[in-house]
RNA sequence: UCCUUCUUAGCUCAGUUGGUUAGAGCAUCUGACUGUUAAUCAGAGGGUCCUAGGUUCAAGUCCUAGAGAGGGAGCCA
């Protein structure tokens, strides 16, 4: 009679020695003689394998040459403790069956290292290997994470729309949602599309933040958050950008621009110690994994190990200083004295380059850091305008490696002040007449901030590349799967 | 979008000044081996040298255009 199945994970860390028992999963390899194989079987619940012991002749030999580099098996066996050395227990087998074969002439997986620019190709199989299992795995438990984080404090979890109609969220390029014919819309007298055709009966665009819609919430329930998927149709190819990317966004009434730099610095916090609480045997093995790939590169050039690095992020305060104690920092930096910048400071009210924002982090701190108080012209109409007419109360969390991970603000209450600054910016305010009817009925002291997703998953699992980080990454001229 | 590097076997790469039949490691297949750990050892098969033009007696190698990828920058999360 078939046992219940067994995950892996619960079956290695068993000591029911002799006991019978089922397990379901994936052959990574097959080694072996005439008498005895070992086969390697992975089922997704853990990084590690668990060794298949075959007595050769007591199983079918076309059996045995289907179990392949791929294929799917389920096993019936005893458990015992290992022969060998390399694992602590290990299944013998009684009955063995193939579930669904996997021809290694075709199978892409190869029993060998493969480059992350190869497996990113067949991304619909890398979850098939260490290293994406590793990255799902965690990316699981990180968002598990933001939301217990969230509840805990008393968030209520806001689902703001995909869809949006309004285009002055001011935050990049937008995905057109429309279902009128592209070849022949329908047209006003002009010449230009008429929307009023459209399925919404107006223009409808993907969504770039869910942020004012989150104000509205925050305004009404206290303390909201949003965790759902946003679009930018920015030409942007970098290794930290994504046309689909998660975002959290939580907005919080009653908050000062403090109160929401505690918070986030709380949160982050919050996500590094879930993870090492909760997926220490993944981050080992992407800890050696980054450190074989580093091994090429000079001492002084390789970053801190894995492990320490979230430990230490997570046992030190991050630094907060404001915009103009950083250009004040970067003017008497020596690269800028130098003149190793590309672009040199030299006066005030210039947004950061890269750069800068990396000699901050890396260099001068060696921590993340918490920016404020930029100048108002080059940040976001919605933003707390300060006292000295100049600078804006926003907050921007730089970290190691990855840059800007968080952005945030306190946001302009006052209704008059903000629809100033927006008849400035141009950004049109009939069109956003529900967003300042929070200004104009009970508006209070607000604040909140966006971390994206995907980039702490870079810094948690210390990938390089945020195509690696996201199961079906989509980015300009690549939206496969 | 800009700058830069790259594209040769299933994968990772080498290929000299333009010159005979394009190589290696790994993977795959076959064989050997009674406990292997990326098993080991021996052998075999495997090529649209990214695509399209061009220069030349002769192009994987030089030139032009295009496609795709990596890294960096900008925009940002």
């Amino acid at each position: 009679m078939e046992q219940k199945r067994i995950k892996i994970k619960d079956l290695l860390v068993s000591k029911e020695y002799g006991s019978e028992v089922n397990v379901k999963g994936w052959v990574r390899t097959k080694r072996g003689n005439k008498q005895i194989n070992f086969v390697a079987l992975n089922d997704g619940s853990t990084i590690n394998n668990i060794q298949i012991v075959v007595d050769v002749p007591n199983f079918n030999e076309d059996l045995l040459k289907k179990i392949t580099t791929g294929a799917a098996i389920s096993v019936q066996g005893k458990l015992i403790e290992s022969a060998g050395s390399g694992q602590s227990v290990e299944l013998e087998a009684t009955t063995i069956e193939v579930l669904g074969v996997a021809d290694p002439e075709k199978y892409p997986l190869q029993p060998k290292k493969h480059s992350l620019e190869f497996l990113r190709e067949k991304a619909h199989l890398r979850f098939r290997t260490n290293t994406f299992s590793a990255v799902f795995r965690i990316r699981h438990a990180m968002a598990f994470a933001v939301h217990e984080f969230f509840n805990k404090k008393g968030f209520f979890y806001m689902h703001t729309p995909l869809i949006t109609g309004s285009d002055a969220e001011g935050a990049g390029e937008m995905f057109r949602v429309s279902t009128l014919d592209a070849k022949n819309p329908p047209l006003n007298e002009d010449g230009t599309i008429n929307y009023k055709e459209d399925f919404f009966g107006k223009e409808t665009n993907l969504t770039v933040s869910g942020q004012l819609e989150g104000e509205l919430g925050a305004m009404a329930l206290g303390e909201i958050y949003t965790f759902g998927p946003t679009f930018r149709a920015e030409n942007s190819n970098t290794t930290r950008h994504l046309a689909e990317f998660w975002m959290i966004e939580p907005e919080m009434a009653f908050y000062d621009l403090k109160d929401n730099m505690d918070l986030a610095e709380e949160f982050l916090k919050y996500m590094i110690k879930y993870a090492l609480d909760n997926c220490m045997t993944d981050l080992e093995f992407l800890s050696k994994r980054l450190q074989e790939e580093e091994k090429g590169k000079k001492a002084d050039e390789r970053s801190m190990e894995l492990i320490e690095k979230l430990r230490f992020v997570l046992d030190n305060d991050f630094v907060r200083l404001t915009y103009t104690e950083a250009i004040d920092i970067l003017r008497n930096s020596k690269p800028n004295k130098k003149k190793k910048f590309q672009y040199l400071i030299d006066g005030w009210g210039a947004d950061l380059q890269s750069e800068h924002e990396r000699y901050l982090v890396e260099k001068k701190f060696e921590k993340p850091v918490i920016l404020t108080d930029y100048p108002k012209e080059i940040k976001s109409f919605y933003m707390k305008q300060n006292d000295d007419g100049k600078t804006v109360g926003a907050m921007d969390i730089l970290f190691p490696g990855i840059g800007e991970i968080v952005g945030g603000s306190q946001r302009e209450e006052d209704y008059d002040k903000l629809t100033a600054r927006m008849k400035e910016m141009g950004v049109p305010a009939e069109e956003m007449d529900w967003y300042l009817d929070t200004r104009r009925f009970g508006s209070a002291t607000h604040s909140g901030f966006g971390l994206g997703f995907e980039r702490m998953m870079l810094f948690v699992t210390g990938m390089g590349n945020i195509r690696d980080v996201i199961p079906f990454p989509r980015t300009p001229k690549n939206a496969e799967f």
